[in-house]
DNA sequence: TTGTAGGCGTTATCAA
DNA sequence: TTGATAACGCCTACAA
């Protein structure tokens, strides 16, 4: 029966883990104080400090490490934070990556002496529900399913989603300040001299996108800067950008006196994308006879183009600030850092002056 | 004492979560059956659809979700492969990141099923041993310390080396194929109708480097190339490319015979970076006057260069590959897949026919 | 067809 | 100062 056991780790392929019980035998103590040494004695009970040197040699000798799930159900912690994304973590495709994130991420969790665990959405057995085995756990993407959150949530499970997230009470959230960084960027074009303005985006309700349209309108209000004449308003939006922003739109608004044009980013960067081919369709050039600006980066593909004016969202940053919140919530010790960290906004080289000026 | 427990309880966050204990009260049966019904029921024992519909109603009902930790720790594996590092694993600067090979491992991890440890050599308490925590580990980095890896190699403990890494015996790997690689980028060079040429090589003896002079020598062998006359012989050694590959080096060799310069790539593309300059300063141009190429992918900076002649490393493919043989040491089911795995020759733009032809 | 009992590796309580 | 012992939630022989 014993054989059968040890022939069954075998098979498992664990042969060689050693468990608290090897380490003891070693030292020649008992399982209860290996525990207690390695464990790093939380309760503060006396131990002899030669016993205390016996059991760290044994359990150096022996390679031993505790096991995570072991340690988890006895109610204890590990030492990992897990970080949950929606889509694949590592897409191909770069620029909708969360790579820069993770940089952020992974250095101050690395700081902070936590291992990091990524669960991907798309696994089998995909249940959100696997991030209980690390102590806390770290949300990315915009489309986290919201029932899975809620059920870690009510259980008082450590969860922060990266991107601000108010819909769902309770759950901690870091995000980018969208709205100050769009205003600022709006500021700027008024400065310039420019007298109307245009924000093109997608039709998506994403609080990233809304927070941006928010930003604008505020800066247009605090600056005075207007949207073309009559009832449509400032702002587009465009389900399709390739479709519905042309060269004649363009050159429409432009007869009525816009001169700056804004875009926002998104994961395809589709509405920048068009804005700059109708433009160019349009027999216009920024920043000569036109101002462009980008609410966020531009896509990967065209990072070998002039910068656009705008802003870079200091994504490592936000990761980082995303591992505080979270080790914050673990050690139950205050709100921990702001949930807001503000963005870079960027000169680039589409925006200036309107013509005549 | 009771009522203590379930303080405990809340204080660790997992208040109301029904175990499967409660979900078999509520449906009359044992836990047993819950765990057999629930479990998917592996074994193939029969059950009366009655009981499996009033255990799947109960669990329904009390919202049962099963517990990772406790699975994991049952089924003594925890589903988790590790990643080490032994830079950081997520380095600001892009071009020095295993984001490619991540891409891959992270892909074929979750096809199969697991979810991903990052450890980070850098981190604290670094030792290598914490890997054990995983059912298995990813190593990569050229100069993974042979002991750790050694210690537990010996353990049993399933380790897959991304690159190749014989002198650990028993160590297993996956590779690129330098030496066919580079052998075909010689091949192409001979086919244009070079007669002589010569590979830039940095003082680095890791298993990439001599793989890539390897395939350099069979392939000169095996097309009539030679090098430059004399006895130097056609590899260069330089354990500074900037300061021994000169123009006035590039012109020596050019008024020899020498019509390609073939560089090899390593983390900094120092040999590359170095022939390019040389060449220009030498007042020579590719692909015009001498054909360049460089086994690897040329360093991010270059990236807006022209495409250099040489191979793509399929780095997400040597990921994928990696978990591909890991999760066979982990079910011990054969060797797994080859571990070499082929470079796609890449065309470029800086070779091309010798003058005078 | 279902239930009983034991174990997975840790932590925590309480005696010794 | 240390060691039994009982959880933690689930899985799995084996018995009924």
């Amino acid at each position: 029966m014993t054989e059968n056991r040890s022939q069954q780790r075998v098979a498992k392929g664990r042969r060689g883990r050693p468990r608290q019980a090897e380490v003891a035998r070693l030292a020649g103590v008992s399982q209860t104080t290996v525990s207690l040494v390695l464990g790093g004695n939380k309760q503060g009970i006396a131990l002899h400090a030669e016993t205390r040197e016996r059991v760290l040699e044994a359990a150096r000798e022996l390679g031993y490490v505790p096991d995570p799930a072991a340690r988890r159900l006895a109610a204890a912690r590990n030492n990992l934070l897990g970080v949950f994304s929606f889509t694949a973590t590592f897409p191909t495709a770069v620029e909708h990556s969360y790579y820069p994130f993770l940089v952020g991420v992974e250095q101050e969790a690395a700081a902070r002496g936590f291992d990091l665990v990524l669960f991907t959405g798309s696994s089998p057995g995909g249940a959100l529900e696997r991030v209980r085995l690390a102590d806390g756990c770290l949300f990315l993407g915009r489309h986290a399913p919201a029932a899975g959150l809620r059920r870690l949530v009510d259980d008082g499970y450590p969860a922060v989603h990266i991107g601000r997230r108010d819909e769902l009470a309770g759950l901690a959230w870091v995000g980018a300040d969208y709205v100050d960084a769009s205003a600022e960027v709006v500021r700027r074009l008024a400065a310039f001299g420019h007298r109307r303005a245009v924000l093109v985006r997608e039709d998506d309700d994403a609080p990233a996108s809304t927070d941006r349209e928010r930003g604008f309108h505020e800066a247009l209000a605090e600056t005075g800067l207007a949207g073309p004449p009559g009832a449509a308003g400032p702002v587009v939006r465009a389900a399709d950008p390739a479709a519905g922003i042309t060269a004649e739109w363009v050159r429409g608004r432009w007869e009525e006196g816009v001169t700056a044009f804004v875009a926002e980013e998104t994961d395809t960067g589709a509405a920048w994308r068009a804005l700059l081919g109708a433009v160019e369709g349009a027999g216009l050039s920024a920043p000569g006879d036109v101002s462009l600006a980008l609410l966020g980066s531009p896509p990967a593909d065209l990072a070998g183009r002039p910068a656009p004016t705008g802003f870079d969202i200091p994504r490592a940053e936000l990761g980082a600030a995303a591992v505080r919140t979270l080790t914050g919530l673990l050690a139950e010790d205050g709100p921990g850092s702001p949930p807001l960290v503000a963005c870079a906004f960027r000169a680039g080289h589409t925006a200036g002056p309107p013509p005549g000026t």
